[in-house]
DNA sequence: TGACAAATAGGATTAAAACTTATTTAATTA
DNA sequence: TAATTAAATAAGTTTTAATCCTATTTGTCA
């Protein structure tokens, strides 16, 4: 929470009502949620907050490096408070993203097929399936 | 070709003149392109082809396993005709995905800290940054 | 405390994706 | 080869996500 604070000072951001909402909100959320979500969330406690805001925040936060977003799979954009090391399984029913960890790519060089001047600023291993709730109640198909 | 012909069929799915150009633009297209995109490719040899169709008939091929769908960061969903072993690189500036191959993943076991009941359909390096080009364009901004 | 630049709410706009329905068409069979 | 039928398409409509615009409000700093 300090971390937060100094962080928007360092990059010329007030500190708004709205801004440590959004922040406490997302660092208590489930599983990486959408701007609706978190919006739908806080509208409990803070009737007016517009989606707008919401979503402008989100990406603020991403911006100066305080949270992420997340690869997705055409629904709406997803945001993770996490920062550190870790990798993620998305299931193609509930969409639900789930979080893992794994050193498979702690040694891992520079891609040979892709050019040196490539900056390569974040990796991660990225899982699709079924999870297992989802697994019992779906019909053998097999997916992407 | 045949093989999509066959796949087709096998999945009750007749061969339309619509599904053929979409097969084949998909498959000539240069990088992980979007529904829109190659509706927009195909109006030319095919001026009466509705969006609809196009995004339809994608999500239809993925469906039956012969194309995919990728892995994208809010922007519109993005498909790719290649199903063999191979990761993305996404540029956060330009957007365009590149491919690269390892073989980080291939002894990959099952993640200790995903249930066992959890079926894994997909797996890929996900890379984020700054493709050659947009790098020397762009201001030093460290991003997600 | 006052002044100013930045942030917000709210409504409007754009854009992607999905749905609805009448029409067309591929595949099957007589 | 023509008739039949279920499936697919075009076109327009609707829904939803995301962004933009502007008047108003609000942190922040002197």
């Amino acid at each position: 929470m300090d971390h937060f604070i100094d962080t928007c000072k360092a990059n010329g951001l007030k500190i708004t009502p709205q801004r440590v909402a959004v922040y406490k909100a997302l660092e208590g959320a489930a599983n990486h949620p959408s701007a609706d979500r978190i919006h739908k969330e806080l509208t409990r406690e803070f009737p007016s907050i517009s989606l707008d805001t919401v979503n402008r925040t989100l990406l603020t936060f991403a911006k100066i490096g305080i949270i992420d977003v997340v690869e997705g799979h055409g629904d709406p954009r997803r945001f993770d408070p996490n920062l550190g090391d870790h990798h993620h399984f998305y299931c193609l029913k509930c969409r639900e993203i789930f979080d893992f960890h794994g050193d498979e790519l702690e040694q891992m060089a520079h891609p040979r097929d892709l050019p040196n001047g490539f900056t390569i600023t974040g990796k991660r291993i990225c899982l699709t399936g079924y999870c297992d709730q989802c697994r019992k109640a779906a019909p053998g198909t097999s997916a992407p």
